[in-house]
DNA sequence: ATTTTCCGAGCAATCGATTCCGCATTTAAG
DNA sequence: CTTAAATGCGGAATCGATTGCTCGGAAAAT
């Protein structure tokens, strides 16, 4: 009984030919007659023969497995972003090996040894936030092994990324409120150490600035964008400033911590406080009203990321340039910021 | 320069040694002198030496890999199981290769396919939804593969799966609603040709006739357990039933598509109405007020399932039998169901 | 001093697929 | 009808690490 694997050397035995010609007739490369191919084929079928994928990736010197590795797995983001990531490897008839850094660089140093030693061909990173300096990738680089970073990217020019025009997302957001009638637009910020959230605020000043309207120092707080500190930032944004007229906030969660707060003070969403927030999370969708944000797109960054990364492993030399992508957002525009029936 | 790789070959001839050597110096298996160890290793390090896992894996036969197919990565719960294989995986020295079936039976027999030349040492499976028949893992217990399911798992008895208790979730559910001092308890429940859904709707069953109440079949509506079908699940159930006072809906979504309805139609959460959901997704927290739901220990499972199948993969002959644990899951109480203060 | 152990290390086979080279045999060309 | 080219296939090396067997020499035992 032929339990386990049936191999090459095996079809060869049965059939009265070598193991190259049945690697021939199987792969379809090099001369070899159309009936023993068939013949070949067949016997494989019906021994359900089933290749072994690490001899011929040690043989080819080629895996067709790519790594990737993100801070965590679980979070809207990225899960969405692997989702395009393995389906745009699988296409490719690659294979995804999946890390976790869990936000610490020791892992992350980990877990690109355990890549590198598997022999994917490339690989797929996004930084954790302990990551300081990127020395350990420096090895990747130096093996010539194609490197894509995505998201949360180094502020190198010579490494290749794929990135969210923060910019942009937010500047149209900002721009959208404003053109719901919003003068005085609060804003609730991330840690400025993060670029994207710098990007956010940046933006918001520079919307702000380009319609005329005054920047207000009241009118901005800065958190950690989670759940509580978003009610907390909204508090203390209405004492500053209670005559604030929208709410842009670098994350959704913020938002959703806001929204309570509002209500409690007796604000109408949208009438009396437009909101916007980012990243077109799942949960968006749940709160009423409906919260206008930035999509991220997640998928399309993930589907991006490999194909930057399976041009670079095609490319025989490796002597790509560096390339950097850089998505643009979409505004979602949803209820929470609509003020169109405004009172005034 | 040794820009790619050392290999062991490379490392014995810088030292005068045969590559046996150098493999049971790195190793520390089989007998060697602690001298040429140190010697082998201090080079190894200076030569940024990484071992080639596939040759190993080849010739060991054992690739260190496991895979995983799971419907899709994205949305809440199938991205913390995987957080929970991940980590399990990677604690135990074993790598993950990740696919999704996107709910697809040709899909899934696929990602097997891929795993199985991948030469992985054993599978963890959730089903896609598509999937009717298990022919097709039949190839991997033929060859003696370990195989776990989770969660969405074939109803045979010969396979090993773990799997949450959905009927005693259910249970409690709404045994802590009658606890509240409902008694006209509505279900919105999902299709029932999935058992776990069939199970939350027998645990309601079950759970008003231990209490005496009486099951009236007006304030039950099955649909797809999606946001807009729960709010029409909650419409109809107004409809049928005006005296209803809580709702367990067998998913969270349905029961944040039922809020706004009820309090369109000037209903209190929880006051008038008290809400139970299940799976405890992250929005639950978002919703005003919180939503009471039933945990479903996702990362744990993921650890499990992980457990289970190295546990196999341990078992030489590989002739263990078939293991099922089913896991608690945990009542989470939340705002939404806290009718203390009900006014009656 | 001689025999027995034991230790450290080398040789060579092996895992399974791939691929370069070369040998027949057939087919085409001159 | 001979020479050249093309075709079909086998032989054997190879990818890199592992491991059973062997062997020389040193240490221990007699």
């Amino acid at each position: 009984m032929n339990l386990s694997r049936a191999s090459i050397a095996e079809l060869a035995t049965k059939l009265n030919l070598s193991p190259s010609t049945i690697s021939r007739a199987l792969s379809g490369q090099g001369r070899i007659s159309e009936e023993t191919r068939q013949r070949v084929r067949q016997l494989a079928q019906e021994l359900n023969y089933q290749p072994n994928h690490l001899a011929a990736a040690l043989r080819k010197g080629r895996s067709n497995t790519l790594g990737v590795i993100v801070p965590h797995i679980d979070g809207d983001f990225f899960a969405r972003v692997l989702k395009g990531i393995e389906h745009g490897a699988t296409q490719a008839g690659f294979n995804v090996m999946v890390c976790q850094s869990n936000e610490s660089a020791g892992h992350e140093k980990k877990n690109l040894d355990t890549l590198l030693t598997a022999q994917v061909e490339g690989i797929l990173v996004s930084l954790s936030l302990t990551t300081k300096d990127v020395q350990h990738f420096e090895d990747v680089r130096r093996r010539d092994l194609p490197l894509v970073f995505f998201d949360r990217v180094p502020e190198l020019p010579q490494v290749s990324a794929v990135v969210l025009d923060d910019y942009q997302g937010a500047y149209q957001a900002v721009e959208h409120l404003i053109g719901q009638g919003c003068r005085r637009i609060a804003h609730i910020g991330g840690p400025q150490h993060l670029n994207i959230c710098r990007n956010r605020y940046r933006a918001y000043r520079d919307a702000l600035q380009a319609h005329g309207l005054p920047y207000d120092e009241h009118l901005v707080h800065f958190c950690d964008l989670t759940l509580p500190e978003g009610r907390q930032a909204m508090e203390t944004l209405l004492h500053q400033n209670p005559q604030l007229d929208a709410v842009f906030a670098a994350n959704d969660l913020a938002v959703a911590g806001a929204m309570p707060v509002l209500r409690a003070a007796g604000r109408r969403i949208p009438q009396d406080v437009a909101l916007a927030g980012f990243s077109n999370e799942l949960f968006t969708l749940l709160t009423e009203p409906h919260l206008t944000t930035v999509d991220q797109r997640c998928e399309e960054m993930g589907r991006t990321a490999v194909r930057l990364l399976l041009d670079m492993v095609a490319e025989q030399p490796h002597q790509y340039a560096p390339r950097r992508v850089v998505l643009q957002p979409e505004l979602v525009i949803r209820e929470s910021s609509q003020q169109a029936g405004r009172r005034g």
